[in-house]
DNA sequence: TAGTTAATTCAATGTCTATTGTATTATAGG
DNA sequence: CCTATAATACAATAGACATTGAATTAACTA
């Protein structure tokens, strides 16, 4: 199947994947989470109520889409530290703005006998 | 489980059905398509080359959240158009905006040895 | 009424995935 | 070495979902 077109510039199934990591509610929770500083894992199994395993998973799947990233603490190695990812952020919200743009609905002839 | 929260003003899941329904290649495919202009099913069938029942359902899945609504011809009711909800596009367009918005990245003091 | 076209609905299937429980790795400290 | 802690990995399961094929509905026309 022809999955391989492009929509505003970043190939679909790109596009697909990210929206696809946010359409979770818990990882929509974690990345809304994240977007208010950093944070470690064990910290989100307090403030968000999910068990430690279930947010190492869901931590993983926004990570492989680039929209979050971790780092391990300098002085205790044990530490995990995830945040947004700026550059991502930045770029699919443009690219979300471009195709949910009201201005850009446009009506062009419609098919069938009212369009024609 | 705790699913009744809110972001930025929207429930979490109504957001998600928002995001999942953008998160599959061929409803997005449809979904920019549907934003250059009204178009019928039938039409979708040449231009994504696609079933027509397989285009039904996610036309359906997209009605579902709103984003997309449905018109019966005036003249010959067999044919029904399908276009974008400028006020569906419009209110999403700014919640993702918001949600994603790389100028309200925060990083407050982490948990954790390095931030305490 | 019969036939044609646009669209939807129904049923079945294979795949993906969120969740849970358990086990393992990695790091630090006594 | 032994223990504890933070995090991840593994295995199993139940439910969701995209896709396909066939059947059905709705509307128009001869």
């Amino acid at each position: 199947m022809n999955t391989a077109g492009h929509i505003h510039g970043h190939p679909t199934e790109e596009a697909t994947a990210v929206l696809k990591a946010l359409s979770d509610p818990n990882r929509l929770r974690i990345f809304a989470r994240l977007m208010q500083g950093d944070t470690c894992n064990c910290e989100l199994v307090q403030e968000l109520n999910l068990p430690a395993n279930l947010l190492s998973h869901h931590l993983r799947v926004l990570s492989e889409v680039g929209l979050v990233t971790g780092r391990r603490d300098r002085i205790d190695g044990r530490w995990v530290y995830y945040s947004v990812d700026r550059a991502a952020a930045a770029r699919w919200q443009a690219w979300l703005a471009a195709l949910l743009d009201p201005a850009q609905i446009r009506v062009r002839p419609l098919c069938g006998p009212e369009g024609g």
